[in-house]
DNA sequence: TCGTGCCGTCGAAACGTTTCGAAATGCGAT
DNA sequence: ATCGCATTTCGAAACGTTTCGACGGCACGA
């Protein structure tokens, strides 16, 4: 493998000369860095990872913390990685995936041997072990995600809370005032995820504030979960007229299929909104609306803040992502407009 | 950060002697070990990365090509991507994720730049260029899949192949006939993803070395394209009564649905058999007879494989991971037992 | 003609580790 | 008492880069 003094060699000057035309960090005369550019060219030099590691301050590797959880949504949780690590080359950093346990013991690894300038946290839960291993590692780190303690974090994710609202005031506004609301499965509130309950409870306040009956349930994800949860909401609301869907693709077309089973038309009998999906609801039948949950966006702003970490201009603090609403057809005026 | 020189200073010794007691390459005296041991503990140190990867020959890390693909089942790609990096580990293996367009020059910023020991492969095509690029940058790589040229590789796969047999020669023992095969969505093939003509050519050898009567049509993933496939193989087969699906999850739960409103009960009309799928089969309706496609295999021998070059005892070639078949039900005797 | 300052380049130190060769020590055998 | 050997420890070089300070040459103004 060829290194600087080869370069330095063919394109004959020393190799400070060629650290600082690659770095471009002191003028450099436009015959020899065109010499030195060929030289680069012709050995395919690239600067040796680990001694630019060990000299400089940067490593260009970023941490992943992405543990998969057992009920987490397999297709989002890899729309964040990808994003992540799509996100993270903008910046000439390449991403080191640790998951499962390594996602937290394995950080503690990589930060400690200065493998990695920064850390990107997935999926956090209310109370994760891994927002204290952040600040006491003292890395530039940005959470994706709103754990319940905040304090000395970065933190970024989609205004759940503000989603639900939004889901709410969109069936109200459409006279619709008795709604449910069918959420993830019943294991990921009870593990701490903290998106849902962020959803749930401001879905569940915004609609008391508006004065509207509601119903919540979680849904599991096989079929005959899907069916109780139905079968819950409309139970608990006889008269409703509005549902929100808070849960993942499969649960979403497995809702439709029960609702299309019972005869329930959509959105002639019953308005329907798919709240924070990760992805199109186009092959739903019918396509639902949607509040997006822009993975790209998330993740994007995420490299953001932790750039601007580095370049020591970014206090700690939680950003919210505004929420957009998609019509797509599937709400229709209720008995109240 | 403590250093080494931190930890000499502490207890006492010089920094030859903490590198000789942590590596072990030396004998160290039980008392100077126990001291250094507690230093290295009190002062939370851990190697840096940079002055290891460029002193020692190894940076621990390797790489993982994994672009994601239209009409891969992102859930499958998870179990691999998971399996790899878990497996990596066991070695002391942190794994770097280059994803998309990464995943080709990304391989040779990374490679060239000694960033990485090794390469692993996810999802190789028939033909792809990662294949030569890996002959070219001449580290320790594996692939998971098998491409048309092997020459100078280590593979690693499911034997499809075999898997195709098994599945076929299960139909016919029972005493079928005529068998359907459903397989991925269409575009996988055209792609030229490795791994779907390698089973489907092999089932359709196998049922002809047999003489039975077959008829293979991929299916798109969408509801449509799945009531449309399974159109095909009965028309084309009026007296089918074995079937066979090569795809994913989502699509194999739809082929069950058009088969349960058809009327067509499984076994008793209709033997099915899941082939090559990634996840248990139990929650569908029936549970299907399965040959798993198991992620957490392949993956741990590859990172065995490419450990293996690492210490120079292996030579390139192909191995493949032999099929086993699952009962779960879903397949009774024929017409012609 | 002689300073003065800028531009382009160079030499050398430093980063933290691994590892080679050798020194120091203790011990038994001669 | 001396030698040789084994055990334990140490010093120093080397890995490839970045970066600081410095130097030579040149143009400019005095």
């Amino acid at each position: 493998m060829a290194n600087i003094h080869d370069v330095a060699r063919v394109a004959g000057v020393s190799i400070s000369t060629v650290s600082y035309a690659l770095s471009g960090k002191r003028s450099i005369a436009a015959s020899t860095k065109q010499r030195i550019d060929q030289a680069v060219l012709q050995l395919d030099y690239r600067a040796n990872a680990g001694a630019r590691m060990l000299k400089g301050a940067r490593t260009q590797i970023l941490a992943l913390s992405a543990p998969l959880h057992a009920g987490t949504h397999a297709p989002a949780h890899m729309a964040f990685v990808l994003s992540v690590v799509t996100a993270a080359r903008l910046y000439d950093y390449d991403v080191l995936l640790l998951t499962q346990d390594e996602a937290t013991v394995g950080l503690r690894r990589v930060a400690r041997s200065s493998l990695v300038d920064g850390i990107v946290l997935l999926d956090v839960s209310t109370a994760d072990p891994r927002t204290d291993l952040v600040r006491e590692l003292g890395l530039p780190a940005t959470v994706i995600g709103i754990p319940n303690d905040t304090a000395g974090l970065t933190c970024v994710d989609l205004d759940f809370e503000q989603a639900a609202v939004l889901a709410v005031r969109r069936l109200v506004d459409l006279g619709h005032r008795e709604i449910g609301l069918i959420g993830q499965a019943p294991l990921v509130y009870e593990r701490g995820s903290n998106f849902p309950p962020r959803f749930r409870d401001a879905f569940l306040a915004e609609a008391a504030r508006l004065g509207v009956t509601v119903a919540f349930t979680p849904a599991a994800e096989e079929s005959a979960g899907v069916r109780a949860a139905v079968e819950h909401v409309t139970a608990a609301l006889p008269g409703m007229t509005g549902l929100v869907l808070h849960c993942n693709e499969p649960v979403q077309s497995m809702v439709l299929d029960v609702l299309s089973q019972r005869g329930i038309s959509v959105p002639n009998d019953l308005s329907v909104i798919s709240a924070c999906s990760s992805f199109s609801t186009d092959h739903l039948n019918p396509p639902l609306d949607v509040i997006p949950l822009p993975a790209d966006q998330s993740c994007t702003r995420a490299i953001e803040l932790t750039m601007a970490q580095f370049a020591g201009d970014a206090e700690p603090h939680v950003e919210y992502i505004e929420p957009t609403y998609v019509e797509l057809g599937s709400t229709a005026p209720g008995p109240h407009r």
